[in-house]
DNA sequence: TATTGTTATACTCTATAACTATA
DNA sequence: TATAGTTATAGAGTATAACAATA
């Protein structure tokens, strides 16, 4: 009997399986075609939070592979939202930033984002959608996003 | 200014997408090859929980397309682990439900479920774990859980 | 030799459209 | 004509392995 374990019966992952897909969809229908995808918002989203850092650690922050992370890049780059650059100390490294176009186009992406959140947490009160945001960022162990290091 | 809206430092969407990156890796890590995959205990968890239901019905509690329904059963079924069979009241639907071995194969499937959630979710207290549970119930509109109409 | 990023490749997930069989 | 399920197909997401440049 294992006593600290999760009652079996309040399983949170299916639903946030769920919750993400019925997110993602919202997102790429609200997007027009050639638009930003739901990775592509998410990863702008880290990079307006964070900062610039290199490709590695956006990986890492996004739980995704390297080699996915390449192909993520190359997309946004050539959408001029962000610039690659070596790293002058260690020059195997690319630091990633968001780009000024970047953060124009990631705010749009924000508004569409929170309509998104808004009809997908409807049957939540702002109270309760504060006390999710809460427990999700203690969750993924990520820091408080906090005002960003004003660019625009 | 939209003052209904959710504020923009505050989008769980990325957050929650995040963990169920996180989860589904984590699920078919711990899942020996050949084993049921994300998807498939998704779909079992959801029978079991609800009872025997159509395709369609099957199709949009998962958010799912109903030709993705289609293959994700053939896969159970193929293994044993549901069963089709016409509804005599109106032969193009299928009723779906669990098997006996579908049954038992869940049960330890959750248990492992269980514990990747214990990984993820390290972070949170259990009054923690159950609030973030009752909030993304919530969230979905899901019924709760509830005893299931015993069938094994 | 180890690390960062890249390429090539394959497999999974998901959506769309056309088809069938029933209604 | 409409609906439930199916098939075929294409596209997006993701992981693995081998490689290049740099440390």
């Amino acid at each position: 009997m294992e006593s600290t374990r999760t009652t079996f019966e309040r399983l949170s992952m299916p639903l946030i399986a769920h919750l993400a897909r019925l997110g993602r969809r919202a997102v790429d229908a609200s997007t027009e075609p050639g638009g930003l995808r739901h990775r592509q918002v998410i990863a702008l989203n880290l990079l307006s939070e964070r900062g610039a850092m290199s490709q590695q650690a956006l990986g890492e922050s996004l739980g995704l592979d390297p080699s996915n992370v390449v192909g993520l890049l190359n997309e946004l780059e050539e959408c001029g939202l962000t610039i690659r650059r070596r790293d002058p100390a260690d020059r195997r490294r690319h630091i990633v930033e968001l780009s000024p176009g970047g953060e124009t186009v990631l705010k749009a992406a924000q508004v569409r984002l929170a309509r998104v959140e808004d009809t997908i947490f409807h049957a939540l009160s702002p109270e309760e959608r504060a006390a999710l945001y809460e427990l999700l960022v203690r969750a993924v162990g990520a820091d408080r996003p906090g005002p960003r290091p004003q660019c625009d």
